[in-house]
DNA sequence: ACTGAGAAGTCAAACGTTTGCGTTGGTTTA
DNA sequence: TAAACCAACGCAAACGTTTGACTTCTCAGT
């Protein structure tokens, strides 16, 4: 009996009125009486009732759900901006469909159909690496389900968008190596396929302008992020006339990699060398050899923003088609205090 | 035009056919013949339709959706669980609908309540810490939604679980660290409340036993799994007559709140003490001073195996009611490989 | 030429809500 | 005292699909 979800029928056939009256009178409809009212929620109440969403979806054409696509969640900073996510929707009465592209573009495409036809008011993206097309995104558009992108944003024009600048959190962290008295200042950066290698080393550049020191391009290294790129990175630097007693890394993996190898070369960190890096992972505040301060980059705000304009789109409809959202968190530079310190 | 997706009425009106013939021959129904069937689906990809879920779910009274609560994302066990299900689940066409408890007993109760409108076909949970009431769990039964808790589990009968054993991978622990000569060895344990605790207690003694040693109960304390509570424990445990060589800590923070505590006592790790841990963090690939081994509990594999059982148990519901999966997986001890050891 | 059997479709109910519009009675207004 | 009004509720359509039961048509078998 308690075996299937009691329904609005079954409350109102109980109580010898119709679904309507008991439709509006568990939403306080003023033409319901009040002594009705409570009787309806009282049965309701005792019946166990809860309103069946897949049937309210179906009537007002939406889902209250909104779906996220992102590369992966084992990576710290997604899991923190999914909790983001999750937590601003939430309190809206939002749900989240949440959905790993595992950076494969192919897969990308396959989940946007699934949220498709799953009908969810609109998405959360942050783009796969390897996405280069974005025809799956534009076509959203014709179906009126706002996208909203983070982190990894893709080179279109007409998106809304949350993203860090990471050009200024480089200029706090170069100018932060500057006046701590470094001159050369080298950077590990990313592949310069990425925005965000062109943020940093935009960032390098004005930094030196700014304090009126001339830029050095053979201080710059790419690397593809492995343990390995890393190591080639370090090789070509440290190879430079102008050995560096500093280096900005692109992550803190890369600086925990580029740490490592700096220490089997026998040099002492932050005496012979110096690092700072991005991402502020938490994991910084265990180890001894570590950046002296990284660049937040502020993931669960990320979230939180990227919701929050969504829900505003849901809500706005018209906002969507016209202005674009492009809201620029700035990343900030971050001094991890060491609590021992390398002893 | 193509605003508002296309509906199968629609393209049944364009074909001059019924509504009942596009549905089964988008289906491959054999009632419909294969000329019908080819320019349904013609027709079909023309309009760009894509199945409203939400009408499927109303009217099949499922929703392919399964509900997960956890207590928080960012923690790496959780996200890397996740990460399973959500591959598992995905590859058998359903989807996730996740929510954090944020280890609040109300928040949890008010999610189930949220999961159970939303009419999910069934959930996977891992308890909050504070949750001690589980009624809000065992009424799902009365709607026919199973529940497949993982990793922490009530303590309760009739309940489908995934868990890691923490007893044979805490005899392995002490074990190895037997076998490198150590005879006093602690435990800095969880506390009492949490089955993983008890599990590791009796992993501990067995392997005392085991080995024909006795086993001394003034070298096991409880902590409440912060860095102040881990210090306190260390003290209790240093003052003892008998002082530890080596430590088997509750899991990889604990195992560094303890590690940084030591030092900071002067006590060289692996001479003057050792540590053993539960967890495997990657975080551990970076650090100096770590944990000499780590106990793996295998998040991701947990998060399949619950999907797994959750999925058979939709699809053969007779199961849910009466056998109960208990799946045990069994924890493993995990060498550090240390690439730059303590230098 | 008649029956029976598929083949190929159609009809309509059902899933659980919401909501515009009607329908009642009863009370106020002029 | 009739016209007007309001409070309180019922009717039925609609949202998009699925599916059991029914219809029509064609053709083979006798």
């Amino acid at each position: 009996m308690t075996n299937k979800p009691a329904t609005i029928k079954e409350i109102a056939k109980k109580l010898g009125v119709s679904t309507s009256t008991v439709s509006r009178g568990l939403h306080d409809h003023p033409s319901i009486g009040l002594t009705t009212r409570m009787r309806i929620k009282k049965v309701a109440e005792e019946l166990n009732y809860t309103p069946n969403q897949t049937a309210i979806f179906l009537q007002k054409g939406k889902t209250f759900t909104i779906g996220v696509i992102l590369p992966e969640l084992s990576e710290a900073f997604f899991s923190a901006a999914i909790s983001g996510i999750e937590d601003t929707a939430n309190k809206k009465n939002y749900h989240v469909l949440m959905a790993q592209s595992h950076d494969n573009a192919e897969k990308e495409k396959h989940l946007v159909e699934k949220m498709k036809s799953h009908r969810v008011d609109g998405l959360i993206v942050s783009v796969s690496k390897e996405t280069s097309s974005f025809d799956h995104f534009t076509n959203l558009r014709k179906h009126n389900i706002p996208v909203v992108f983070f982190d990894r944003i893709p080179s279109l024009d007409n998106v809304h968008y949350v993203a860090c600048n990471m050009e200024t959190g480089t200029i706090e962290a170069v100018t932060y190596l500057l006046k701590k008295g470094h001159r050369a200042i080298a950077m590990i950066n990313g592949p310069s396929t990425l925005l965000a290698s062109n943020e940093r080393k935009e960032g390098y550049i004005k930094a030196h302008t700014k304090n009126r020191l001339k830029y050095d391009p053979s201080l710059i290294a790419s690397c593809n992020l492995t343990e390995e790129g890393t190591i080639k990175a370090m090789d070509e630097l440290l190879a430079n006339k102008r050995k560096p007693t500093a280096i900005v890394a692109f992550n803190d993996y890369v600086s925990l990699y580029a740490i490592r190898y700096a220490r089997r070369l026998n040099l002492t960190i932050n005496k012979d060398i110096e690092f700072v890096s991005y991402a502020n992972l938490p994991l910084i505040n265990f180890m001894d050899h570590v950046p002296t301060a990284s660049v937040e980059q502020h993931p669960y705000l990320q979230g939180q923003k990227a919701t929050d304009i969504l829900l505003d789109l849901l809500n706005n409809p018209d906002n969507a088609q016209q202005a674009f959202y492009k809201v620029i968190i700035e990343s900030q530079l971050i001094e991890n205090n060491k609590t021992i310190g390398s002893i």
